[in-house]
DNA sequence: CTGGGTTGACCGACCAGTCGGTATCCTTGG
DNA sequence: CCAAGGATACCGACTGGTCGGTCAACCCAG
């Protein structure tokens, strides 16, 4: 018989794909090192092979979603269309690419304060070029006037976002809502939101 | 001369409140009994004569919040004002309550997956009730025509709260935002959001 | 003298990380 | 073409240490 799928996976990322699960079902410091290579079906020694630790493994997590999102927003951010078009695409965006990886959500926000103190420095300081990059979407529409600027654009980003992380809270992929219809609630209360007084 | 502060407020409380401190900090599974006991001032076997387990801790630390959130919403919720005033109000409060009481927010979106099966349910109980409170109010105001009604209202309530409980992420006491202020920004943005479109 | 409150040494379980070893492949030079 | 030898991938028993929780004994107010 020809070989089994989970050999046609490399070790390295089944390690990272079961460190995934397994940290969004029970959180970082309850998933065992032991219970992630049982998981992935090989021992310690491999993943101490492929990684330096278990915070390593959850800063390589935290490295792709980043990655990813940084990316997705500035193709929206950089399109041509009026602003609030954009703003409401990218905000589409991230609640789609969020609930596609939810796991990778709940370890977001339930887990970063584990990482070692430098680690969680540059996954901030990452996390907030994130951030910056969709405020200046909004300070773009208030100076065109197109969006209320009686509201601090930091805060409605956190606010906004604060809405995007807490999707792992209660959103289930095989409830009656699919990803694109929060998505686009979600973007239109946030466009609804900043519509000047 | 007198008797220490620490000695007047009985070892129950003082319990609680170096719990929380410390469970905000470095997270419910980081922080042991030791540590708990030793800030409080006493030891493992005062702390197992009022609590069944660390897990005890923590679904105390639950109720505190929840029973006092609940109360307040109540007090808003049956007052007698147009909807919207209501719904404004009681944005704002819960705001204000959340950054007054910073740690135990810290601890409940970082923190209640480490509940046991039992306590976690009984907690999203709870929690449900609350959101079920609020979102009446959304749904009034829709009835009466003056929220936009084709968003769903269990939506807008997730949508809110999300934001609510991220507060704890990057809200600091001593910056340049009162409690107030990020909670009449945060209901004003609510309010915009459900204006009929 | 009694019993609620409190002590702190102790227990078994478990954990992250280490290390000496093995198996398999790749390179190299004879 | 092949043997030698080094590099890579992986194994799993083991170590030093921490953890939540227990318990027999103690203290002192009523």
């Amino acid at each position: 018989m020809a070989r089994g799928a989970t050999v046609e996976e490399p070790v390295r990322r089944r390690l990272l794909a079961e460190a995934t699960r397994l940290f969004a079902e029970r959180g970082f410091e309850s998933t065992s090192v032991q219970e992630i290579v049982a998981a992935a079906g090989v021992t310690k020694g491999a993943m101490y092979h492929y990684f330096d630790s278990k915070d390593d493994l959850l800063h390589e997590i935290y490295g792709r979603v980043l990655r990813m999102q940084m990316e997705r927003l500035g193709r929206f951010a950089d399109a041509e269309a009026p602003v609030a078009e954009r703003l409401h695409g990218a905000a589409v965006d991230v609640v789609v690419t969020t609930v596609e990886n939810l796991d990778d959500s709940k370890i977001f926000f339930q887990s970063m304060h584990q990482l070692s103190a430098e680690t969680y420095k540059s996954v901030r300081a990452e996390r907030r070029r994130y951030h910056e990059r969709f405020r200046d979407l909004i300070v773009e529409g208030q100076r065109a006037g197109v969006f209320r600027g009686d509201i601090p654009a930091d805060m409605v980003v956190d606010f906004f976002f604060g809405s995007v992380h807490h999707l792992g809270t209660w959103y289930h992929p095989d409830g009656p809502l699919s990803g694109p219809e929060v998505g686009r609630h979600f973007a239109d209360l946030l466009i609804s939101s900043l519509r000047p007084a």
